[in-house]
DNA sequence: GACCGCCTTGGTCGACTGCCCAACTACACG
DNA sequence: CGTGTAGTTGGGCAGTCGACCAAGGCGGTC
């Protein structure tokens, strides 16, 4: 085994999960080289080893953190037969969340974060608009009218019940669910011409 | 007049508007009271002698801003005669930010700050609850179910717009109105019956 | 055995942090 | 005019910051 470079992963991803960690709990521009080295239990001096400062650290951490969820949120959402049924399971997944939770937190940051990094903006605009354009061809085969601008919307509307989750616990699942399924039964469903208007809100 | 007392004041004014500025700038947890002062143009040690601390002047600083725009918007959604209408109205007046400018991340910025300090978290959630209240009681009396829910998923929905906004330009208001009002048409006109269950979510 | 390169350690550097305080100014009051 | 007080200044303290680096441990390869 090749317990040098094996350990040396083990410490680059010990580093993450506390970077991670630390974004939710203190802030993305609270955390410090030596706070993540210290939860991750190595020298201060590895930070800047494996990843060179702490902002690539950070940015690093964040997106990998955003990729799981992203990815384990896929499959789950195709299993939906219809945008209510769609509502439901995005909830549901996100029913696990407080909003004060590290997962909800981090997200956030990371939002905020990426307004003042433009390469973290990049990579983060990347990953969520694979999300969001994956969310828009189920609506259109849903028959939903515009469904890049029901996609946007809607995956906006989730973020938004996150952050305000965590000032008002009544938002949950089941309040937001009823209204949330209104906003693309109402607007979709045109009858009978679908008019999908897939160019509307561009491609990503 | 009594200009010692008058430049103090007018110190705090400006100690408060140099904060909300690099709160947006630089994010919560990373403005000083160095650089406060500094933007201020006075010296470092009044931040302590007008404040205490810097998280107060950060806190009074933010709760000022989000207070100021609350009421600016209070009255214009007055004018509104229908939910579609309360929707445009309260797009519109979003409209003019970017999802990058000041505002908008000072609100996200101190969402998460509240977060992490119970006594933020409380000033900020009577003032957001005061005007959720208040767009629930305008709901209600358009005759929309549930007021209060679609009150709450309709702030959270817009919050998580202006949010989204920064990473995606697209996300205007032209292209999420009608989808919020389809939101609120769907789930609203119970016909007859108001059934405003003003129950449900307390008063705050 | 000797050698090499990845990984790790512990410490140092200048800069910055929040908070505090003695000294100072300028105005208000008696 | 003297005195009190609110406001202000600049410096100082102890601590932390990001970044860097010489030194050494370690496993793998000859």
């Amino acid at each position: 085994m090749a317990t040098t470079a094996e350990r040396g992963r083990q410490v680059r991803q010990r580093l993450l999960r506390a970077a991670a960690e630390l974004i939710a709990e203190r802030g993305w521009t609270a955390v410090s080289t030596r706070m993540a080295a210290e939860r991750a239990g190595v020298a201060a001096g590895l930070v800047h080893y494996h990843f060179g400062s702490v902002q690539a650290l950070l940015g690093e951490a964040a997106l990998g953190v955003i990729r799981a969820v992203a990815a384990d949120a896929g499959p789950a959402l195709r299993r939906a037969r219809g945008p209510g049924e769609l509502v439901d399971l995005l909830l549901a997944a996100l029913d696990g969340f407080s909003g004060t939770d590290p997962v909800s937190l981090l997200f956030t940051e990371t939002y905020l974060a990426a307004t003042r990094d433009p390469v973290l903006r990049a990579a983060l605009a990347e990953v969520t608009g694979a999300a969001r354009a994956e969310i828009a061809a189920r609506l259109a085969e849903f028959g939903v009218a515009a469904p890049h601008r029901a996609a946007a919307t809607l995956t906006a509307a989730v973020d938004g019940v996150m952050l305000h989750r965590a000032l008002d616990p009544d938002l949950t699942a089941a309040n937001v669910a009823p209204v949330l399924r209104a906003m693309l039964q109402g607007a979709g469903r045109t009858g009978s011409a679908p008019q999908t208007d897939s160019r509307a809100g561009g491609r990503g």
